[in-house]
RNA sequence: GGAGACGUGGCAGAGUGGUUGAAUGCGCGCGACUCGAAAUCGUGUAUACAGGCAACUGUAUCAAGGGUUCAAAUCCCUUCGUCUCCGCCA
């Protein structure tokens, strides 16, 4: 969410924010709102104050019924004008979570994907000699999966991985982890089990009534948790409620976790191969800081995906979302996407965000300034490390041979034995 | 799942209805003493919101929410969390 001050300083700015995103504009509501609820908190906090003044001369007063009396008349009044107070503070509550974070003069604007912008590409598409493979050919014929089996037993959109392939994806996962750890990321194995006021407070749904997150959420029946979509809803609330010291920023956290998604918005797309599942792994990069090194975090997270990208020896392209693809709480977002031969296209990895301060303020997440004593918002930003079995569906098809193995990339080969391929008829 | 104990400021720890936002100690900031440091002494040390140009004033906050009362950290209820014992268990 936004600090109300800044929309009652700079409601053009929000208002923008709300068209270029495409979200309900709903500031001139909130500003009214605003006004009035501030004239009911000077009005009641006045009688509060008299009425606590009365209190306070009771003990020692030797005829205490009139003041008694005063005090109960005084409340009454409080009470009929805290009701209005409530209700106006509720709702404009509900819309201050309906505002979306402005977005960065940087990004492309427009209404969706559409309008995204390719910044930078890296490598070439691998020419083949020979006709490559799609992915789940490569996984039918080394005998990699069982997709017809987990169907039937767990259900669509679930999978499993058989063999070498499940070999190459946890060493891909304990890869990168390292990686990151070597570079300062403190690594963090997170739950995926959670409060559903954990998700809202990662500032992905609108509003102030938590059931909106059940069309996308994996409630479990009967509790009062859910299922978490991603390791950032974990980082995002490690720190709530809490005045971190500025020397301790900028904290970097390397969260793996299972991630759960109930796809209600995919159906049909990506239904075949490793592309897009119920449950995968995930890790998943996170970041605390200042506000003005946010932008250089931004760079740093991106860096690090891209790192990996050429680690995996994946041709890859970097991409800036426009405002209306980037969704409701970040500041600017670009896209890492891999090659895939089969589908002639690059195909979304991974997705480096800012969000600024308006995680932290659902979180209510802090930092002592040094230099002042201030006590000001932190900003997070967060990127995917790798995503398993997605990140599988490049690095099979581009690494694949004409007899259906699939080499091992470099950097990969010590977590596998030193073995420089798998699969193919050897 | 059963039984019990508990949740106070950065930390430790007082406080069981009336100027208690909260004693005391530690920590930390500033100042004095010192060549410097230690020790010592003095002094300060939460957050949010509202009002004010400001100095500042007011309101709220003792896990969270609700209730009783003129008045709640203190009494009652609910929720959340922590600890101990038992049960179960990777």
């Amino acid at each position: 969410m936004l600090d109300i001050k800044f929309i009652r300083e700079n409601p053009d700015a929000v208002k923008n924010a709300c068209k270029v995103k495409g979200f309900p504009d709903n500031t001139d509501e909130i500003l009214a709102l605003d006004t009035r609820v501030r004239e009911l908190k000077t009005l009641t906090q006045t009688k509060t104050a008299e009425k606590n003044k009365i209190t306070r001369e009771i003990p020692t007063a030797t005829d205490k019924a009139p003041l008694i009396a005063a005090s109960k008349t005084i409340g009454e009044e409080i009470a009929n004008e805290l009701t209005e107070l409530s209700e106006k503070e509720a709702q404009l509550n509900d819309l201050l979570h309906r505002v979306p974070q402005i977005p960065s003069p940087d990004a492309p604007i427009g209404p969706d994907e559409s309008a995204n912008v390719e910044i930078r590409r890296v490598g070439e598409p691998k020419k083949f000699d020979f006709t490559p493979r799609a992915q789940w050919d490569l996984l039918d014929m080394n005998d990699w999966w069982a997709p017809e089996k987990i169907a039937q037993i767990c259900g669509t959109r679930t999978y499993c991985l058989k063999g070498e392939a499940a070999e190459l994806q946890l060493a891909i996962e304990t890869y990168v982890i390292k990686k990151l750890i070597s570079k300062g990321f403190t690594f963090i194995e997170c739950p995926a089990i959670t409060k559903p006021q954990t998700i809202f407070d990662a500032g992905h749904f609108m509003g102030s009534d938590l059931s909106v997150m059940n069309n996308d959420v994996f409630m479990l029946t009967d509790t009062d948790r859910c299922l978490a979509g991603t390791a950032e809803i974990i980082l995002n609330s490690l720190h709530s409620g809490e005045i971190l010291a500025e020397n301790a920023l900028p904290i970097k956290y390397a969260g793996f976790s299972p991630c759960f998604r109930k796809e209600a918005g995919a159906a049909g797309r990506d239904t075949r191969g490793l592309a897009r599942f119920h449950q995968f792994n995930k890790v998943e990069q996170y970041i605390y800081c200042k506000p003005e090194q946010s932008d250089e975090m931004h760079e740093h997270l991106l860096n690090n995906l891209c790192e990996i990208m050429e680690d995996l020896e994946l041709p890859y392209r970097v991409i800036a979302n426009s405002t209306g693809d980037m969704g409701f709480n970040k500041v600017k977002m670009n896209d890492v996407e891999a090659w895939v031969p089969s589908e002639n296209a690059y195909k979304e990895l991974g997705s480096c965000s800012s969000i600024g301060t308006f995680q932290a303020r659902r979180t209510n997440t802090r930092y002592r300034e040094n230099a002042t004593g201030e006590v000001k918002y932190v900003a997070t930003l967060n990127n995917t490390g790798i995503a398993v079995p997605r990140a599988l569906v490049p690095i099979l098809e581009n690494h694949q041979n004409a007899d259906g193995s699939v080499n091992i990339p470099k950097k990969l080969q010590p977590l596998m034995d030193g073995r420089t391929k798998i699969g193919g008829k050897h």
